[in-house]
DNA sequence: GATGGTATTGAAAATCATTATTAATAGTAA
DNA sequence: TTACTATTAATAATGATTTTCAATACCATC
C-alpha cells in the first residue's frame, strides 16, 4: 500500500454528487439543462431527449446517428460538448472499457456497475451495496471523500464458455 | 439488472490469469520474454527492467523516455507494442482513468485496486479481499467467468478537501 | 415584439494516444 | 557462419475527442 504523485491533470474537480435515485425521473429536460447552468437550445433538447429516454451504454456517435435523424444539421462536436458537460456533472456516467469509445448511460437513474463478457460484449447491470458500503469504509480508512467511482468486471458469459 | 448486446468487438479475449502473488520475483526478464513466445532482445530487455523495477503506474510515454536515456535509439512503437503483448498476457495490468494515456505496472506482484484524488492525482493502493469475494459471487450468480475486473475509486484526499 | 450582448453552434482543423506499414536489422537454430 | 524470420525504427495512418472560429441562436432588457 503505497501513495504517489501522477503527473497528469485529474480527470475531473466535480465534486457535486448527484442523488443515487432516479429524482430527476419527473424534470423536464429544459429545468436540466438550466440547472447545468446552460442554454436551452434545440440541440441540447434533442440530445437529452435521446441520452435520458434512448438506448442504454451509447457512444457519441451512436447518439449523433439518432440526433441527426430527426434534425440532420446538428453537428458532431455539438453532441461531444454536450456529452461531456452532462457527465462533468455526473448527469451521465462515462464508462470506457479498454480503448474503444467512450459510452455514456444516464446516471440520474439508480446507480449500478457493468459485468461484461469480453467474448460477446453482453452487458450485465448489476448493484451490490455491500461492495458500495466497502468502498466508502476503504476511502475513510486513507481520509478520503468519495466523489465516484468504477467497477467493471470482464469475463465469459455463460454462452461463451460453451464456445 | 438488465443484459444487452455491445456492436463493439471485445477488448481482449485473454483468459490465461496470472498467479496473484508475485511467484515472478525471482525469474529472470529473458526468461519471461521467452515465456511470452518473444525473442529475447535489447529493446525488450531494456524496458522489461524498466517496467519491473521503475516507478509504478507509469505511462507508454514515460516508459519511452526512460528507455531512451539508456538506449536513445529504442523506437516508440516498439515500446507500445511490448506494453500491449504483456498486458495480453496479464504481465502488466493497463489502467486508465478518463481519457487520459493508459498506465501500466507490473502485474505479477499482489493484486490491488486505486483510490485517486481527482485533485492533486496522488494513488493509493488498496486491496480488499470480501469485495473481491464478492465480485466472484456476483459473477457466479449470472453465470460468468470472471477473468479481470477494474476498481477504482475517485474523490478528493484529505489534504485537497482543505483546498 | 425588437435589439444587443454573449453563449452556442457547425464545420473543419488540430490533437493525442495508439496502431499499422515497411524496408532494414538482429536473434537464433542449424 | 549462414539463412530464415521475428523484430525494429521511423513514419504514416487511424480513430476518438477537442479546439478553433466565424456565423447564429438564446434571452434579458427594453
Ligand atoms: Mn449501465
Ligand atoms: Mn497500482
Ligand atoms: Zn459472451
Ligand atoms: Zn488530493
Amino acid at each position: 500500500m503505497e501513495t504517489e504523485q501522477s503527473s497528469y491533470l485529474p480527470v475531473s474537480q466535480e465534486q457535486k454528487a448527484l442523488p443515487k435515485n432516479d429524482s430527476y425521473k419527473n424534470v423536464p429536460d429544459k429545468k436540466i439543462i438550466r440547472e447545468l447552468g446552460l442554454k436551452v437550445t434545440q440541440q441540447r433538447l434533442l440530445i437529452l431527449d435521446i441520452v435520458r429516454n434512448g438506448p442504454n451504454h451509447f457512444t457519441a456517435q451512436e447518439i449523433y446517428e439518432v440526433v441527426t435523424e430527426k434534425n440532420p444539421d446538428v453537428g458532431f462536436a455539438t453532441v461531444y460538448r454536450f456529452l461531456k458537460k452532462l457527465s462533468e456533472q455526473h448527469f451521465v456516467t462515462e464508462v470506457r472499457m479498454g480503448g474503444m469509445p467512450a459510452r455514456y448511460e444516464w446516471a440520474a437513474k439508480k446507480h449500478h456497475d457493468h459485468l461484461t463478457c469480453t467474448r460477446c460484449g453482453s452487458i450485465v447491470e448489476f448493484e451490490n451495496q455491500k461492495i458500495e458500503d466497502l468502498q466508502e469504509q476503504i476511502a475513510d480508512r486513507h481520509g478520503f471523500r468519495l466523489t465516484h467511482h468504477i467497477l467493471e468486471l470482464y469475463g465469459l458469459c455463460g454462452e461463451c464458455q460453451n464456445q
